[in-house]
DNA sequence: CGTTAGATGTCGGTT
DNA sequence: AACCGACGTCTAACG
C-alpha cells in the first residue's frame, strides 16, 4: 500500500501517474484522493461543481467515484470502462476520467490534496442475495397455491407481443392467468404492464402479487377487473432459503 | 485526519469507537477501513459475502459504502439514517449499521485490516446539473416548435386520473396535444404511457419526444396514431444555458 | 409520514 | 451493439 500526505502538486502527479499505469496494467490497484477539488462533467448531461472537499475512488476496471460527506450515490462518477489520465494544469492536478462509448468526461481539478491512497483489493467472493424478484418468481411457481388457490402454473418469463410478463398458467376454472410479480411495493406502472398483457389476450385473467399495492395502482386494476394480493416476505423468504439449501445452491452459512 | 495501519483488533476497536462517537457528535468526519471481512446484510432482501478484501466508508449523514476492486455501485450498503456501532466478535472487529425505517441491518466482521482512516470532508458546493428531463420540459415549453410547427403549449406535469404527462397545449388545428417527454431513448414504457393518457381523452393527440425511439415503442405508437420525433440533446443544451443565464440561474464559467 | 416519478441511474441478460 | 427490465435501486418533490 502507497500512501502520501499532503502532498505538493509535483509529487501528487508524479505519484497519481505512476499509479495509474500499475492500474492499467491490471495489478488492480485501487487508487484514493483525497483533497479540495472542482469537477466538471460533460456527456449524456453535464455539471460543475465548485470548490469543496471530496473523496475520489479510481478502480482499475475504469469507474470514478467522488463522494462528499453525505449521500450514498456519489455526487460525479463514471461507470466502467474510463479511461484516467493526470496532468498539471497550471500548477494544479488535473485527473480526468474518460469513457468512450456514450462519449463522457469527467475533470477534476485539485486545489490541495490531502491524502493520495494506493492499495490493492483482492476479492474472489460472490454476493448470495435472497429475495430477488427472480426468487418470488420461482416460489410462486413452486407453490401456486400462495398465487390463488387452483392456480397450475405453466410457464414463467415468457416474451409477448406486448413485453414480458413473468408468470402464467391456469386458474381453477380453466381460464388463463397472467401473472404479475414484484419484490417491492406494486405501482401504477406495474398495474399498467399487467393491463397491457392481459388485454392483448383473449378471455384471460390477471393478478399482481406484490407485497403492497399502491392505491392508485389498486384503483387502476380494479377498474380493469384485474385481481391483486399482498403477500409477505416473511412467509416467503424461509421458502426461499429452504429450496436453496435443497438446491445445493452453496449459501453457505455466514456465522 | 486520523490514519492507522495495520492496526490489531482492540486498536482498531478504539479508534473505530473514538471515530464514531466523533461522527455521531456531527464533527462530519468520514471514516474508512480497507481490509480483509466478510459481510452480512438482512433486511428488504437478505444478503452474505464471503471473505474478500474491500473498502468499506461510514459517513456522517448514516450512509454505509462496501465497494470492492469494481463496479459503480456498492457490494454492500446502507443509504442515509444508518446508526453505526463497533465491537468486538471472538477477537475480530464487527462494524454494524442498522437502519431502523425500512429495518435492516448490515454487518462487516473484519478478518484483517490494513488501514484505518479519519477525516473531515467540508463541502459547501452544490451541483449544477444540465439535462435534466425538466429542463428539457422547460425548453419545449419555452420554443414550441422543437414538439411540432404550431404547438400551442398551455400546462406542464399536469397530474391525471391516468398518471403523470409532461406537457399538453394545441397543435396547428387546435387539436388537443399530449407530449411526453424523454431525456434518454423512450422504450415501450414510455410509448405506452402516452397512448394511455390519450386514449382516455377525447380527440386528443400525443407526441413522444426523446432523442431516440426504440423499435418495439415506434411500432406501438404507429398502431396507435401516435406521433413522436427525435431531438438532439446538442440542440438542446446550448438553449438552456442561454436560459439559465438570462434567468440568472447562477451557473458559473467552469473554467 | 407515504407515495410518486426521475436518474449522467447501474447492471445483467438476451436478441 | 442495442434493447429490455430488475434493483436491497437512490433521491427529491409533493400531498
Amino acid at each position: 500500500m502507497h500512501l502520501v500526505r499532503d502532498p505538493d502538486a509535483e509529487t501528487a502527479l508524479t505519484f497519481l501517474q505512476e499509479s495509474l499505469k500499475g492500474l492499467q496494467d491490471g495489478r488492480g490497484q485501487v487508487l484514493q484522493v483525497v483533497g479540495d477539488c472542482r469537477v466538471s462533467y460533460q456527456g449524456r448531461a453535464q455539471s460543475t461543481l465548485l470548490r469543496g472537499e471530496r473523496l475520489v475512488l479510481l478502480k482499475p476496471d475504469g469507474t470514478l467515484l467522488i463522494h462528499t460527506s453525505a449521500k450514498a450515490k456519489p455526487i460525479n462518477w463514471q461507470p466502467p470502462g474510463a479511461q484516467f489520465h493526470a496532468a498539471l494544469e497550471e500548477g494544479e492536478v488535473a485527473l480526468t476520467a474518460y469513457r468512450p462509448k456514450p462519449e463522457e468526461m469527467v475533470k477534476i481539478v485539485f486545489h490541495r490534496i490531502d491524502l493520495l491512497l494506493a492499495f490493492p483489493l483482492h476479492d474472489a467472493a460472490d454476493l448470495a442475495l435472497i429475495g430477488s424478484e427472480d426468487d418470488l418468481q420461482r416460489i410462486l411457481f413452486e407453490n401456486p397455491d400462495l398465487v390463488e388457490a387452483g392456480f397450475v402454473p405453466q410457464r414463467r418469463e415468457r416474451d409477448s407481443k406486448r413485453g414480458f410478463y413473468d408468470l402464467d398458467g391456469r386458474d381453477a376454472t380453466g381460464r388463463r392467468l397472467i401473472v404479475e410479480v414484484k419484490r417491492t411495493t406494486a405501482g401504477v406502472q406495474e398495474a399498467q404492464q399487467l393491463w397491457r398483457y392481459v388485454e392483448g389476450l383473449d378471455s384471460a385473467r390477471g393478478i399482481l402479487i406484490a407485497p403492497s399495492v399502491a392505491p392508485k395502482a389498486r384503483a387502476l386494476l380494479a377498474s380493469h377487473n384485474l385481481s391483486w394480493k399482498e403477500l409477505d416476505w416473511n412467509e416467503i423468504l424461509p421458502r426461499i432459503e429452504h429450496m436453496r439449501r435443497g438446491g445445493q445452491t452453496g449459501l453457505e452459512r455466514y456465522g
